[in-house]
DNA sequence: AACAATGATTGCTGTTGTCAATGATTGCTG
DNA sequence: CAGCAATCATTGACAACAGCAATCATTGTT
């Protein structure tokens, strides 16, 4: 209906500048995440605790905190969310009492079966413009980018 | 002191997700820009605002909404900020009274001066582990991404 | 035994994204 | 031309979220 506007001359400001797409493009991303985990009763940080979780069978709230990149007070909210719809437990640490040890419940895994499937056909939507050659290359390039955070 | 984290086991499933990783990566773009705009009292969305503003030169409201893809009452309170800060007017326009014709004054197109070469220095700080022929291509790759929305 | 450091938690504050509702204005249609 | 739907700007409310400071229990150090 609006056809191609790469060449309107309005863009050339904002379209050219990395950041701010990357800005907007995470926007987009998270708010296409956050619609298709919402069946669920999650959202896009839920997520990205479970999927963490699985990969590492039990981590501290702290490694959580420090990984995802998030602060230390959501992830105890965020926690407390899972623990509630009882995908997520706290264990104590016996070798050390402040920690809390979290680990997925066998219904966590299970729904993160089909979260998994759904934020899969999240990412193949948002990234419909692109052969699969250029999402490859676009995957790399934004690993190297988010190599110094986490 | 931390090494690559590429190959770390716990990595793979965050991040071989292109969409998890645009969405971390644009909420480090955002804070960014609003770091580096503080100083001029302004935040990311009032800066992409002037820009559009600068390229246009008399935009409705509604236009401002549609293309930077903000909520019209979000446009509302940015546009009194820009305009509390003598940045840019809302003008009447004689053909239509509902629509408010917004320009840059003359201290908003200076101000657009120094706040852009800050904000290229974001990105190019975002986009530091990457040489030029990757940026090139980064950003190739996701105007393609950003095409379908504005 | 005293003290600094750490992990989890609570609380608060400002920003942001969304949505619904309203008032003024315009264009359409019978 | 009278009425009605659509449009634009605006206001208001609300959940989500980031960021920060303060607190409590626990551990390690000296």
């Amino acid at each position: 209906m609006m056809g191609p506007m790469s060449d309107a001359p309005w863009m050339h400001r904002l379209q050219t500048d990395a950041g701010y797409l990357l800005y907007r493009l995470g926007q987009r991303s998270g708010s296409l995440f956050n619609a298709a985990l919402e069946q669920h009763g999650l959202r896009l940080r839920h997520h990205a605790i479970l999927r963490y979780l699985a990969t590492v069978d039990g981590a501290r709230q702290r490694e959580l905190a420090d990984r995802l990149g998030y602060d230390p007070s959501a992830v105890v909210t965020l926690l407390d969310d899972l623990q509630r719809l009882g995908l997520a437990e706290r264990r104590a640490d016996p070798a050390d009492r402040r920690n809390r040890i979290v680990v997925l419940t066998e219904a966590g895994r299970e729904l993160l079966r089909t979260a998994d499937s759904d934020s899969r056909r999240v990412t193949d939507d948002l990234l419909q413009p692109l052969d699969a050659a250029d999402r490859a290359t676009l995957l790399a390039l934004l690993r190297r980018l988010a190599e110094p955070i986490s």
